[in-house]
DNA sequence: TAACTAGTGCAACAGAAGTGCATTTATTGA
DNA sequence: TCAATAAATGCACTTCTGTTGCACTAGTTA
């Protein structure tokens, strides 16, 4: 058994084929990833498949879900400095101007947020856009 | 002329009855407005013309866009504490989970984030979402 | 091996966003 | 004032993302 069928099963995650590849896909990718993206990779496969694993992976914990502002949901693998187990994703993400790619910075963690009074705070979502260092290196 | 007619002449927007109709419509909401909700302000109106309206106010920074992470965009009024002249839009927005209406803290700053080297940071989206005042006093 | 459950594939739908084009309304200049 | 021009609006469609229902397949368990 494979350390990614290990992974999988410890997070009570059936791992089929197409799940340890989706898992081997998100894994080297070292950005967020669109539905649409894995769809190009994995042209043979179904959209629905692909959709529904990856709701699967959020459920489990698996992977989270990113809001960039694009307007399309991205997800990227949970690591260990990724606290989603407890609903509290409080890194902040980074999304490219340029290259259109959006990173987890999971080592920068959002500062505190202070809300007015009346104001119960459960989850924050911070998204830098900007330029990336591959795209500023340039 | 009345202050609505000024001010949109003021940003190089032409005051047509639709524009004015629309802009006090956003004046009297206080939470952040989708298309739909205009939409169904405005039933006699086309969506398409809503949908233009909208675009023409953003690009001449009469609103704002607002990305709150329902997927869907909304628009709030430019304010004076409302920098989006300037490309940089630092006040943050509440989204309520409970009532689902999104608002403006313009009065609450968004604090200097720090990105690795390399990153070039342009603008800043922070979304944070929980229960706002009218609900939690309930 | 039969019964059952989870996973996958196919088709179709919903909602939001966006475009092209014709028509109407407003503005400008002779 | 009226024709020419530009801007705004209305209508029809398209695209894209996300989502669901249903049938079929594979894999698990009694």
């Amino acid at each position: 058994m494979t350390e990614i069928e290990k992974t999988l099963e410890n997070h009570q995650v059936r791992p089929t084929a197409m799940r340890i590849l989706i898992y081997k896909y998100l894994a080297e990718k070292e950005v967020a990833v669109a539905l649409t993206d894995i769809e190009s990779a994995f042209a043979k496969a179904e959209r629905t498949t692909l959709y529904r694993t990856l709701k699967t992976f959020e459920e489990k914990k698996i992977v989270h879900q990113i809001d960039d502002g694009t307007g399309i949901s991205k997800y990227a693998l949970c690591e260990s400095g990724c606290n989603c187990e407890i609903d509290q994703d409080l890194h902040l993400h980074f999304h490219c101007n340029n290259c259109n790619e959006t990173v987890c910075l999971t080592e920068h963690k959002i500062p505190q947020i202070k809300v007015p009074d009346g104001f119960v705070s459960e989850n924050v979502n911070l998204v830098v856009k900007g330029i990336c260092d591959k795209c500023s290196g340039q």
